[in-house]
DNA sequence: GTTACTGCAAACTTTTTGCACGACA
DNA sequence: TGTCGTGCAAAAAGTTTGCAGTAAC
């Protein structure tokens, strides 16, 4: 949530005008869904999306959230994360960037992204089709995931099994 | 299906050493789902081995392919692919490579990766923890997506909405 | 006043789990 | 022969869809 407010807004008004354009309507539910999406950095997912909105909008359902994301990826507004598995999380940064993962609690932190031209891998991926977009992602073990294992290791030595 | 099968064999054979080392058992559906992987460089899901591996082992059931790719992913034998969404994808490869994966059909191609050290991203990213394994996935339109969408425009250009 | 959107419920897909029988070591 | 693995079935988790009432334009 450290998102800064003035980038929520532009965001937010972004899709509404997006909305509107589309011929679409910026519904109360819409509008709620979206403004959550662009508060967070943590790349929620629907469900974290629901429990946050419902306590602004107490009645909105699942499956409108759902429907809300579901529309706003296909106007190119949200993305998906590229992850292995789990629920689909969403991410609100348009601009180019790239992604640290967790390994272990699972958690997303943007790297802001310098533009990337690896050529050698450009040139194999070229072969295959035309290139579009191309994202890192960095698996790795974050700070409190570490933290908490040398703990653990801290333990272990006290009262080994 | 291009893996060569001497490739082929040295994956199998590492699998069936690994599982007894491992005190567990290398049943003939163990064998013959791993095989598959170990055969295949399209990126399998679960329902994609189920099928084949059923032209061989016609009794099997999904739930043990489930479950043996379970077990071969957390021996570190094989890897998931990350990717966006839907069924979770399964890669033999464990050389560390990166992945063009295309918007149309989903196909995902192995790109033979060298080592790649964006230092600019390795660098933000060891802010949030500790670095292990840079991937970098391609997204772009395959050759046979690219050449549908050409014809598709051509069949456009002949008789217009 | 239309038409699109929402909420409810039910269906569908992907994955996991409990249990009894069968197979590996 | 003992124990682990398999197949069956049912459940769980994530997501989509049909329908009738509601709200946006």
């Amino acid at each position: 949530m450290v998102v800064p407010q003035q980038e929520v807004d532009r965001r937010v008004a972004l899709y509404a005008q997006a909305l509107r354009e589309g011929g679409l309507r910026s519904t109360h539910q819409r509008m709620e869904v979206a403004r959550e999406i662009a508060m967070s950095d943590t790349h929620p997912d629907v469900e974290a999306i629901y429990r946050a909105v419902r306590q602004r909008v107490p009645t909105i359902s699942l499956d409108t959230v759902y429907r809300t994301v579901g529309t706003l990826e296909r106007m190119g507004l949200v993305e998906r994360v590229p992850i292995c598995s789990g629920a689909t999380r969403y991410d609100a940064n348009l601009e180019h960037h790239h992604h640290f993962v967790c390994t272990g609690c699972g958690i997303i932190r943007d790297l802001a992204g310098a533009a990337f031209e690896e050529l050698e891998i450009t040139e194999a991926a070229a072969g295959f089709g035309r290139v579009g977009q191309i994202t890192v992602q960095v698996r790795g073990l974050c700070n409190e995931c570490c933290g908490q294992e040398q703990h653990q290791e801290e333990q272990h030595r006290e009262e080994p099994s």
